[in-house]
DNA sequence: TCAACATACGGAGCGCTGTTCCGCTTGTCA
DNA sequence: TGACAAGCGGAACAGCGCTCCGTATGTTGA
């Protein structure tokens, strides 16, 4: 080991490269939400529109895509709770909204087991930094609201994540199932005028 | 509806038939055992010594297949519980070759969830028929090592089946990983004299 | 016992996938 | 501005699940 401290410099990308790799996230995304995660890799570089060389020079494997995705998306939510919390009109309306980015998201996460299904303590380190990550983001939305006066305190962020997870559980499979809508009430009802 | 009670007949099926099927079961047990529960069909196909559409009349998705082996091995696996009571030297005796049975089922079973990617409720009924079957026998087992003073009597079923589930969890993938011995050194553990 | 026929079989072939490869383009820097 | 490494696009490849249809075989009534 010749090297002390310093990490071996990583040698700085190219402009347009940076971009694409940008691009290829933004489109990932778009696509796994409409049309699931094992949407085909074709489909993801059109949307970015970029060759097929382009995306497995940045994600040598399908599933290195994902995973980037879901890391892009975790810090994505767990940045979007503060500032939320600050341009929405209560904590209330900033929990709403912060849920729905999370219920995108879950769509990632629920199809990241299958492209994972080779590596399922990969897949238990994912889902771990996940939950540091964001459970006490939630839980600051949780508190503010509370301090506010406007929803009841008895329900943790671990418990309300994980509900809500629940319900978005095969939303991809049956069209007619509305977890969006469901969710939606579910934190509709945290209110406390809600409990009458 | 014109039958009331009366199940439409289901016509026998050709003998040929009736055997592929049974063939067939047997093979793709064994080539999830070697090659995991992602193998190509056609290699069950050529194992079984048949040919693909004869598989694909028997079981026309491959998650099919994968479905009908895992229930046959549940079934298997129960059976085998009272039958190795009987012919076992001892219940501890029995108990350690029926957990061998069982981690071999545990391959069919870990890649279920592959192979129902699409269907969770799908998989959780059939992760309920699993347990409702079989932590019974392996509990019928547990008592009478207890009953016969071999072992220690401070762990249930379902708690063994579930340390031996998670024990073979990534087993496939790493070569240097022997969970097989790990689980026999589990079970050994269980034994009264283990303890000093 | 023996046709005759529905049932079941084998395996080439189709369409789709993830991934590789390589000639061309473009950003970067002296 | 020119030279060249870094990066790009997309045709081509290998391997997959699944279908299709001509052929073979178990079954059944005479």
């Amino acid at each position: 080991m010749e090297d002390t401290g310093e990490q071996a410099a990583p040698p700085r990308k190219r402009a347009d490269a940076r971009r694409n790799e940008q691009a290829l996230l933004e489109a990932a995304a778009a696509v796994f939400v409409r049309s699931g995660v094992q949407a085909p890799v074709r489909e993801i570089a059109a949307e970015a529109g970029v060759g097929m060389g382009t995306i497995y020079r940045h994600f040598p494997q399908r599933a290195d895509l994902v995973i980037a995705v879901y890391r892009h998306q975790v810090e994505a939510c767990a940045a979007a709770g503060p500032a939320l919390l600050e341009s929405a009109p209560t904590p209330h309306a900033a929990l709403g909204r912060w849920v729905r980015l999370f219920v995108e998201f879950l769509v990632t996460k629920h199809g990241l087991a299958g492209a994972m299904r080779d590596d399922d303590a990969g897949f238990a380190a994912l889902h771990g930094y996940f939950l540091d990550r964001l459970v006490p983001v939630c839980a600051s939305l949780l508190d503010a609201a509370a301090a506010a006066g406007e929803i009841e305190t008895d329900v943790s962020a671990l418990n309300l994540m994980h509900g809500i997870g629940n319900l978005c559980i095969g939303a991809d499979k049956d069209p007619g199932y509305d977890a969006g809508r469901l969710v939606d009430l579910l934190v509709a009802g945290l209110r406390r005028s809600a409990v009458g």
